[in-house]
DNA sequence: CTGAAAGCGCTAACAC
DNA sequence: GTGTTAGCGCTTTCAG
């Protein structure tokens, strides 16, 4: 392992040179610092990331939050996050909190604590108040993802105002008889995304003068089996069948187009439906949805904390605008049958 | 920040054996573990990981990289890593080289080498000889998995042998015109897949002196849209329409059987299908299909690191066990129609 | 702009 | 079993 002095003496300066003119922190001369790089160069030196971080404090490193891995939305968010904190120079170190309760208290009992991470992302994590003050306690930044973190800056999508723009579609387009199949009101992993979005369902009917009857919003846990089975239970009523379904997610959306299509329906010539996300999976369906891009909010993310570790930088430190969203009108969706 | 000496202090001992007792290494009275760790209980001692690694060597911390992490294979791989890793005091670092070349470079030349990890998992990578070169460099563990390195340890799954059983499922019931839509031989990233169950779906038809003829093999890119389109050709042919489709992966599978669908075909009375994977869908979709268990398959190139790394824990050493496959039958597949 | 020197917080020999 | 003593490989004052 070739070290640092190893590279001071081929370059012909101190250790202390090399650090500054490869690290960027301190005045080097122009001449001096290629002199230095190309040494280092030459030689293969890399910084030992413990020895830098053990006398500078700083990790370049910055731990991710997530309550799982395998679904579409959060490993969306993890890659935009990599993506932008590898651009960077930094790691990103997974905790991922599917496992249950007992890996949930190690991460922020012991992995968080040891230093090691720089700042935290928390993807769609309701934390308690002790996993808030214990992060914070840590002196470290903090950014929250897909939901507000009391206290906490958090990158928030206005999920009122999606649910409302997909419902608003369906109006626009003449639906009366619309169907919301949102998220159960219980998941506590979520940020209540199932029930803002179902306050946007009601207040674009109503802005409508549309009436919202219960059985029009229906609770399902955002999969496809279970869009699929309220969907055909809702489709096979023989009084009231909806002319249009509003599914809090791409998946549930989708799960409700084969179940019209199983029913000898037509989508959208019987039926029309509109999704949540712009899951991979919607382009190939035809999906009309309002697309949410979570890679973006990975990115995003990483970005804010990298501008708030590193000031000098802090041209980035105003990216705080309002998480984009944007309707996309694909096939699964027109008037309604005359 | 509360560190080594104060914990001393309190335990009235020497940090020393602070050091000692909290680590394991090293004899410790019981009596003084237990003051030890009650004071640094007491305090909220945690160590510091970088002062810990620079002197020690060891980072607790491991590595993994992956092509893509949006993928079904791929983020359970990592998740049964991370789950694994967790469990016994690891950190996961995550490299994730879906953006493209540049990303890979400094990935290899810069990222893992900066002694942050004690070993690396390699998933699903085909690595240059340069690329295994520099990692063996490091002088540390590496493992593959899903598909062999060169001159490296990995975790391969038969896929010959996965590919004749869920062909010979289809033998077995009595089908004789089987289609199969693999992967395409190009794509790089994978061990060659494409074509090892390609080789495996022409043993068992050859072994039950079935004909392979050339437009019974189709490639495709594994994703469901493109299982659609060529099962939808292959379907809507006039002359030789096969009574059962072999997909390379669930999700052409699944692909596969919306095409059926969509030409007014009945699953499984007009034509069977299987795939591979048992990806998160196929119960959705009653697809008969061979698990390949990814989490198990991460779980256990940790677990292997982990032992490497730690001689005393040698019991878990022998982990070596060829990767386990089955053969789940759902209601995709059933005999032709008579 | 550059060098010398003093740690960063812990672990590992080595004594006792 | 426990304390003492050196570092681990870098960064960062502080002089010059």
């Amino acid at each position: 392992m070739v070290g640092i002095d190893e590279v001071a003496r081929r370059a012909g300066v101190s250790a202390a040179t090399v650090s500054r003119a490869l690290s960027g922190n301190g005045a080097v001369s122009a001449e001096t610092r290629a002199r230095v790089e190309s040494a280092a160069h030459e030689l293969h030196y890399v910084v030992s990331s413990n020895a830098s971080s053990l006398a500078s404090g700083r990790m370049r490193n910055v731990g991710i939050v997530v309550p799982h891995l395998n679904r579409w939305f959060f490993s969306s968010v993890v890659e935009g996050a990599e993506r932008a904190l590898l651009r960077n120079g930094y790691d990103l170190t997974l905790y991922n909190l599917s496992g249950g309760g007992d890996e949930r208290r190690s991460v922020f009992d012991h992995f968080l604590r040891r230093r090691r991470v720089d700042a935290v992302i928390a993807v769609a994590l309701e934390l308690t108040t002790d996993e808030i003050s214990g992060l914070l306690a840590l002196d470290k930044p903090l950014v929250g993802v897909g939901g507000p973190l009391a206290g906490v800056p958090s990158l928030e999508i206005d999920e009122i105002a999606i649910a409302r723009l997909a419902t608003e579609h369906l109006i626009m387009l003449g639906h009366t008889a619309i169907l919301h199949i949102g998220g159960s009101s219980e998941e506590d992993t979520d940020f209540h995304i199932g029930s803002h979005r179902r306050i946007g369902f009601q207040q674009a009917m109503t802005a409508a003068g549309l009436p919202v009857a219960a059985e029009s919003m229906i609770c399902a846990d955002f999969t496809m089996a279970d869009g699929y089975a309220h969907a055909k239970q809702a489709l096979g009523h023989p009084h009231h069948r909806p002319t249009a379904i509003f599914a809090a997610s791409d998946e549930m959306a989708i799960g409700a187009a084969l179940a019209a299509r199983d029913l000898g329906l037509s989508v959208p010539q019987d039926v029309s439906i509109v999704g949540i996300d712009d899951h991979e999976l919607a382009d190939f369906f035809q999906l009309t949805t309002v697309a949410q891009f979570p890679e973006r909010q990975g990115e995003l993310a990483a970005e804010i904390l990298i501008a708030q570790l590193e000031p000098s930088r802090r041209e980035e430190a105003s990216l705080r605008v309002p998480l984009p969203f944007e309707l996309l009108v694909r096939s699964s969706t027109a008037r309604p049958q005359g």
